[in-house]
DNA sequence: CGCAATTAGCTTGCACACAATGTAATCGCA
DNA sequence: TGCGATTACATTGTGTGCAAGCTAATTGCG
């Protein structure tokens, strides 16, 4: 129950609350949840919404490049842009002169809805309730950890 | 090419990089991608994973007070302690007292393989790479987020 | 005491994530 | 040029997450 007893020399012991990798994954999924009823103003998820990120920036996008800005496989993609399909966003079509791929693109409604959409950062942002040198810190941090655990399998 | 605020103070942008979101997103699939091959080596997905750790802390929990510990809610937890039942690490009683309550409590198998995950924390804190001042920096920030996004609406 | 409200948990439906497998198009090299 | 490897994507299956609706047990109030 004390703290005295801390594993090795980093926290490093099988109780919860020390549990670097549990405040990440309980943070994950709380600014997910404060996202949701933002995005869903938009008709978007949380993974709709990274998708639209980079389609707002680069207005066409092969699937291939979507996964690699957003580490995600086909087997999440296929399905989530299929439904940004339907919902009138985007426009899916092989390139011509490479028909394995499939490129993305923007339609004039998911143009429209980057406007819609501008606010909901900032919104988010406050959210958080950090301040700007905190904010900093902390993307500085995740990307370090993930750069980090992603090398060398 | 835009007249409204741009929010370059904080980077509230839509700008995918600048996104706090996103990297915390990122990293919290990253690091559960790395624990993945030590977990399957457990038989333990990296929820189940923690619903271990809370009964390896206290032996017997109240369903309800799993989903307080992890934040996660009956939808997502029913499924997966049935699975640990099925696995024979747990048992799933109703209290005498209030048969509306479910308690899950650790069986000789689900005691075992504490023993089993204790490298676990170690492992994967190593391959996170900090300082031991930057992870603890890293979960207080983490705590913080969590805390803001999840207060008011 | 009687009954409405609350509580704890279950189920269904939808949308991720990711592993494993399959397929068509393209490339590279003998 | 022929053909085996590679690439880009799709599909299937399993396991979360979360909302919404449901049941049964308990509580609280007149």
């Amino acid at each position: 129950m004390d703290s005295t007893e801390n594993g090795t020399e980093q926290g490093f012991s099988l109780l919860l609350d020390d549990q670097l990798c549990f405040a990440l994954y309980a943070a994950s999924r709380a600014v997910t949840n404060r996202y949701r009823p933002l995005l869903e103003a938009l008709g978007l998820t949380y993974p709709q919404y990274l998708v639209m990120l980079v389609l707002w920036e680069h207005d066409t996008v092969p699937i291939k490049d979507i996964g690699a800005a957003l580490q995600l496989d086909y087997g999440t993609l296929t399905p989530l842009i299929k439904r940004l399909e339907s919902a009138g966003l985007v426009r899916r079509e092989r390139r011509p002169d490479d028909e394995r791929t499939v490129l993305v693109t923007l339609t004039g409604q998911g143009q429209e809805l980057r406007e819609r959409a501008r606010t909901v950062p900032t919104d988010i942002g406050d959210a958080m309730g950090l301040s700007p040198a905190q904010f900093d810190q902390a993307r500085r941090l995740l990307r370090l950890v993930t750069a980090n655990v992603s090398a060398s399998g």
